[in-house]
DNA sequence: CATGAATGAGTGTTCATTCAT
DNA sequence: TATGAATGAACACTCATTCAT
């Protein structure tokens, strides 16, 4: 038996290091080379760990994906209803930390049109995300806190598309969508699908 | 008398071959080369028409833009009220020769992280079609056909945000979301748009 | 007979516009677009006057040639002696115009290591150039103006030597070779080659 | 442990190859596919011991520059006088191996025009041997060797400037000045400078 | 004569991958 | 395990030359 190394935490290191480089170069800017130089390790170690860069790359995707779900658990765990709704949309928006991680992914939108593996591994996550999304609507609708005017599956789609499209405007122009205004903008759209929305009347 | 040959014209048959290429090798994917092989002319072409790879993919780029704004233009102009909000977001949509198109701008949307050139000029249109959803969006409240509950910048915010969150949706399974229920998820959102919307009435 | 053109007239011009880019841009930088362009003519011009690059490289360096020759004979016609032999070596000098014409020279020594039709040529020159100073040396140490102690060929060799040599040193640095200083050397050097120079005794 | 390489001796290498390729091919005719060839490597190599195909030239030149202050210094450690002023000339001549050194060092004269770094480099060179010779001339005029009517900055110069013009003379033609001649000429010059020269007695 | 469109070989450079140590 | 030397294909770009008009 050789050194004894964890692979497993080995190849999380070289994730890490594949991730900041990305953000640092960019995707199209990230050699095998960058990365190795990243994680502080000789160029030729990376063939040890993977059998090539793109695994690397969809590895350090997977991660994302990963954490993305980690993140959105934990914040829906004590909430329901509407708010729970509200919450699992604002932890997509691209706040805080999450902003780093947005531009990454967004860079990583584009490779879907012609790589078909990872198109469905994006589409998977997409969908869980969106089921998550669904679901919440149906018992937010159910305990009366949501209309039920119009399909959830419906206003599920609405608002995770929403979501998505506020990132990308926000990767167009960062300044020009500030986390206050992001928040402002889902807010506005929830409260139309609020019971008896606009005046309730009486 | 050289050679009559329209420059021009040269120029658009190879940004329609760079098109065609890039739809089909990825962005990442098309080089120079290809482009030219697609075109059918010989790779020391490209320089006569255009300074470098950069211009070529720029001048693609840019034909887009100025298409989608001429079709945005000529689909609204006999349209008022709340019927040309609809329209001038049903054609931002991945629907019929516009979903082809649609899949080399998603490409595009990665370079714009790195690329500050690429990302202040796709900015540029995105601003100009949100404000004019704006516009058209002030009129139909103006009018009585859109609600004045919320401010016309909100209101236009979330719809186009809206139509690119489905625009990406779409490119990660195309199949599950076709022209129809495209519509419908933006007809949707739009009558939660509507005045005194749900009950109001008596 | 189509359009009248003095041919060796536009050969001519495009020499000049070639001397003139390679001055510009230098030999390594020059090319035949760019003379195109100098000139004022198309890039397919060249080619009805010239069979190829190198043949117009050749001619230009033909036109130094023989403008040197011309000036040469102009500036010793009335001299004779020492102060003949003196001029003929300050009309190689890189002073005044000839400044610029030598800094386009000195490009060209190098090709001549692997261009025997080059070499040959600059050496055939060079060979007339070193036996009018010979001749003029001869001459002068007849009428007893320079030294007899030495023979005429080794003088002329050395003195024709010594103005090659300070050429390269201007290159390396002009300013530190200003005209007069150059002037001063070369006088100097001559002064050694005065009959019982120095003293003389008594 | 990787491959045993010493990185330096591989540098030297490939810098030896340059050599040899620039001696076949001239300057402007060596590539780094041939550089890599007439070493024995694949081209892709060049890029791990060099940044790019510039600074493999000029480690190429570099190397010549410090050979040639080595063989100077080595070659006039135990000299003194006239005899160490005549060595020093004789160092820079193109004789035995040193003429092979030469063909390549005129050939990058030319660079000196368009490339102010390289002429620079080239410049400090010249500049450190000329003083040398300024040093050795003022010793040599000190202890009596050498005429004192002229000053020992003038003398070095001409001295100096005769050795790069027979170099170049050579160039043009190899046969025509055998070591033996530019031994010669250089020692006739040094007469010129001898003290009371011409008759000396009385 | 003159144009400029078109060619295709060649350039320096980058980089994922392989592999002896 | 880990290194880094070495490979070779691919890249964007340049440019002298050809040729239909």
């Amino acid at each position: 038996m050789p050194k004894v190394v964890d692979h497993d935490a080995r190849r999380e290191e070289l994730i890490a290091a594949t991730w900041r480089t990305i953000r640092r170069l960019g995707l199209a800017g990230t050699t095998t080379r960058e990365i190795a130089k990243e994680a502080g390790y000789a160029h030729g170690l990376l063939a040890y760990y993977f059998p090539d860069k793109d695994a690397i790359l969809d590895a350090a995707l997977e991660r994302a994906y990963v954490a993305a779900r980690e993140q959105l658990t934990a914040r829906i765990s004590d909430r329901s209803g509407l708010d729970a709704v509200r919450e699992v949309l604002l932890t997509a928006l691209p706040v805080g930390d999450a902003a780093i991680e947005t531009q990454v992914l967004v860079m990583a939108w584009g490779t879907m049109v012609t790589s078909e593996s990872r198109r469905a591994r994006r589409y998977a996550t997409f969908r869980e995300w969106r089921d998550t999304v669904r679901l919440l609507v149906r018992i937010a609708a159910a305990v009366g806190e949501m209309t039920g005017e119009q399909e959830p599956e419906e206003i599920a789609e609405a608002l995770v598309a929403l979501v998505d499209g506020l990132t990308l405007h926000w990767v167009m122009n960062p300044a020009e969508y500030p986390a206050s205004r992001l928040i402002a903008t889902v807010d506005g759209a929830l409260d139309r699908y609020r019971p008896h929305h606009p005046s309730s009347g009486t």
